[in-house]
Formats: structure tokens, C-alpha cells, sequence
DNA sequence: CCAAAAGTGTTATGTTTACACCCATGT
DNA sequence: ACATGGGTGTAAACATAACACTTTTGG
């Protein structure tokens, strides 16, 4: 049994990835060239249709891959996007989904059938993109810098654990702030574990390796 | 120009809202009876098909008017609800909204061409709905929860302004807690302006009315 | 031995909580 | 005059912010 009435039908689903990383203290998006009309050459987020017997998540990771090669386990939705013009197609409903990784994990395609470029961007170079994925991006950059303080996302960028030096550079890139370092681990540490596992980051010292505690799901830090 | 492949088509926008009220120092959400298969005469909340020429939200506003009368100005998103079987006709995607208004200051049509009965229901007493929706009625109060703790939302509950012993009692019903009266004025006065009018609410001794400062757009109070 | 980053504790300030009495008014 | 709810202040507990020195180790 189908809707019979035309005014229900013709709608799409289109879902929108907005995936960051950091990178020496600069926070980075993910953007893919399009080639294909519209927007032909232009550069936007990787994003697609879905389909219509797909979950609207799924939709979006597999579009990422599709479009980057990235594979990940899980995203974030953020916002719908609804104008009634925001594709040039046909009615398009976007949903928006964040995610974060550490990029020295994972290998871009730099061309896939759909796709004849990828790279990571830092957010004060982005250019102009198509449909309304600035907007959209700047709404999930707003986001992000709200979860990384009341979810534990960041998991996603230290799979193995970090130490809390680490951990504070990635919070003063993505929130543009400088942290006490003392204030820093007295907060952090009613939120982490220790793996009981030492690693070398920046320093000469071993530092303690710690991982978010899942028993804690809704952290608030700040 | 429109998409040809089938996967990417026949997906509707459903619109679901969880209208609220406090009663007496109970919360409340209003239902309807659907007058239709599928699930004739169960209980579910207001919603529809949102056509494919308006914005989500309108949507909502428009199928609450259809299914109850009641017109309102505005409803806020919670949430996006997109199992596939979610719906016997097709895959529908389902929008939630919630909103809360002082039912007293408005009428329910208890009978319209589209619904056989609407009602509002103590939260504790909540029969079997129709769809998912249940499961979404029980985000939404989670999500109202949040919201009067973190947004001016409760403003569309008062939209003359409230004395603080009237807002405190709104607060405690929806939350289920007692606060304190004095530390409740503390912070709220904080995040309200004093009107200059003065009513009387339970007591005999007049109280002040106040509104949201709408400077602070988003207010955290507990 | 020194440069560079990791690790640690205390005090001051601000915020949140707990708690009890007087005021205004309608009956 | 009294019952009912409106209005107010203070001290203790807790959370946040500001601040500087010691430790480790590769070169």
C-alpha cells in the first residue's frame, strides 16, 4: 500500500557528513570535489541521497565511504535541513551528521568514481561549497564544539585511549581556547580511566594513557 | 528535473508533536483518536504527512490545527524517528516536535473531520498509541525536561508573563522535584525582567510578573 | 647538563545548597 | 486575628579559576 496523493511524494532524503580531525592544533573538515551536476567542480561535504530502504545513518556512512573511502562505526546527527529550495532537483531534506577521527588513521581516497578530489580543510579556509553546506557546516561546527563538552564523541578520535596532553590540544583547537593544564586533568579525571598503559607524546616524559568511562555516558567538562 | 531511481523515492516526511500543558501540578500531553485505518480508534499523538511543498515545521503546526484546532505560533524539533517499519503504509520518515502551551487558554475540538476525539493525559496514565508513539512521547518528555532547563521554551506557556510562584510550580511538575523558593528566585531572577505588573495567583498578596529577557536566549538553570 | 614536555597542590573566588522568619491581604 | 501564600538573607559546602615548581629523559 502506497500514499496515493501526489503532494506526499517526491520528497528525498539527502544526508550531509561533516567529519573533523585535528591536525598539529588546527581543526579540519573533510570536503570532496563534486563531479557531477550540480555544483559540477565544486567542493562540498560528502553527502548523498538515501535510500529508500535504509536507515538515515547508515545512509550516511555509507555515503561517506562511497564518496572517501572512510570507513567509520558510528555518527552524530546535529539538524535537519528543510528550505524548500536547498536543491536544485527536486525537494531534499537534509540531515546532518558529525563525526570526528584522527586522520593520520585513516587513508582518503583522493579520486573514487564519484569524487575526483578529498582533503581536509581548516574551518578559517573553507571556500565556497555547494548547495547549502557552508550553513550546514557551520552549524555542525557549532556542534561539534557543544559535544565535545557534554559527550564523549571524542572517543572516536582516540579509538586506543590518550594521553591528557594530547586530549587538551585537541579541546583547545576545536573550542580556540587555551586550558589551564592543572584545572584541565582535575575535570578530566572524574571522566577518564587509566589503561594503566604509558606512551611518549610530545615530551621526553612517558605520559599515562587514559580512556573515556563509558559508566559516565553524558560527561559535561566545561 | 527529478530523480529516477525508484530506491530514492516514495519516502514521506511524517510529522509527530507532543503538545504539553501543566494542570493542577499535573503534566499533561494532548492526544487524539484517529478516525482512520491504520490503528482506527487508538489513541495516538497529532501528526501527519508533511506535503512535499512545506517546511517540516509548518507541517506539524498545520496537522495539530487539522487534528485539534489548536493553532499555535511555533513547536520545537526533538528529534528524527527512522526505523523502516515504523509505518504499515510506506517508509515514513517521522519529525517530532514538541510544544507547551497553558491549556486553558485554549479550546479542543473534541470532534473534527479527521479525528473522533482529543484529550489531554496525565503523563502517568498514558494508554497504548498508535505507531512508535509511545516510544516518541517518551523522548519528548525527556527532551521537555531539557528544554525548560535550558531554553526560554516555556515562554509559549505564559505568553503574558508569570509571577515566580506560578513559573516554580510549572517547574516542579515537569521536572517531579520540590526546589527551594528562595534559591528558585536566585537563579531565576537572573534570566527574567520584572514587568512593572503585579497579579495575584494563589495567595492573597499580589506577585510580580515577570518575562524571559529574551538577551539571554539560551538560559541554563539548574 | 639542559631543553622540553609531564606531572602535581594550594588559595581565592564564585556558585550552589540548606535553612526560617516577616509581610500583605481576604476572610 | 488568623490563615495562606509572597517575599527576603546568610552561612556552609562545593566547584571553578588562578597560579609555579619539580620530575623525567633524549640529545
Amino acid at each position: 500500500m502506497e500514499l496515493k496523493n501526489k503532494l506526499y511524494k517526491n520528497i528525498g532524503i539527502h544526508v550531509i557528513t561533516a567529519l573533523f580531525t585535528v591536525e598539529k592544533g588546527i581543526t579540519k573538515v573533510l570536503l570532496i570535489r563534486r563531479t557531477n551536476e550540480p555544483y559540477k567542480g565544486c567542493w562540498s561535504l560528502p553527502s548523498g541521497a538515501m535510500y529508500n530502504n535504509e536507515l538515515i545513518k547508515v545512509a550516511a556512512l555509507r555515503e561517506l565511504k562511497e564518496k572517501t573511502g572512510i570507513e567509520l562505526d558510528d555518527l552524530s546527527p546535529f539538524r535537519t535541513f528543510d528550505a524548500l529550495d536547498r536543491s536544485p532537483l527536486q525537494r531534499m531534506i537534509g540531515v546532518g551528521y558529525i563525526g570526528i577521527i584522527d586522520n593520520k588513521r585513516v587513508e582518503v581516497l583522493k579520486s573514487t568514481n564519484k569524487t575526483s578530489n578529498a582533503d581536509w580543510f581548516s574551518l578559517d579556509n573553507i571556500p565556497t561549497l555547494a548547495y547549502d553546506h557552508n550553513e550546514i557546516l557551520n552549524y555542525a561546527i557549532e556542534k561539534l564544539k557543544e559535544k565535545i563538552i557534554t559527550t564523549d564523541i571524542l572517543k572516536s578520535f582516540f579509538p586506543n585511549g590518550f594521553t591528557l596532553p594530547e586530549l587538551q590540544d585537541v579541546y583547545e583547537s576545536i573550542l580556540n581556547i587555551k586550558i589551564d593544564r592543572r584545572n584541565f586533568r582535575k575535570k578530566m579525571l572524574s571522566v577518564v580511566i587509566d589503561t594503566g598503559k604509558e606512551i611518549k607524546y610530545l615530551g621526553r616524559k612517558k605520559a599515562k594513557v587514559y580512556k573515556f568511562d563509558y559508566r559516565k555516558k553524558d560527561i559535561s567538562i566545561f
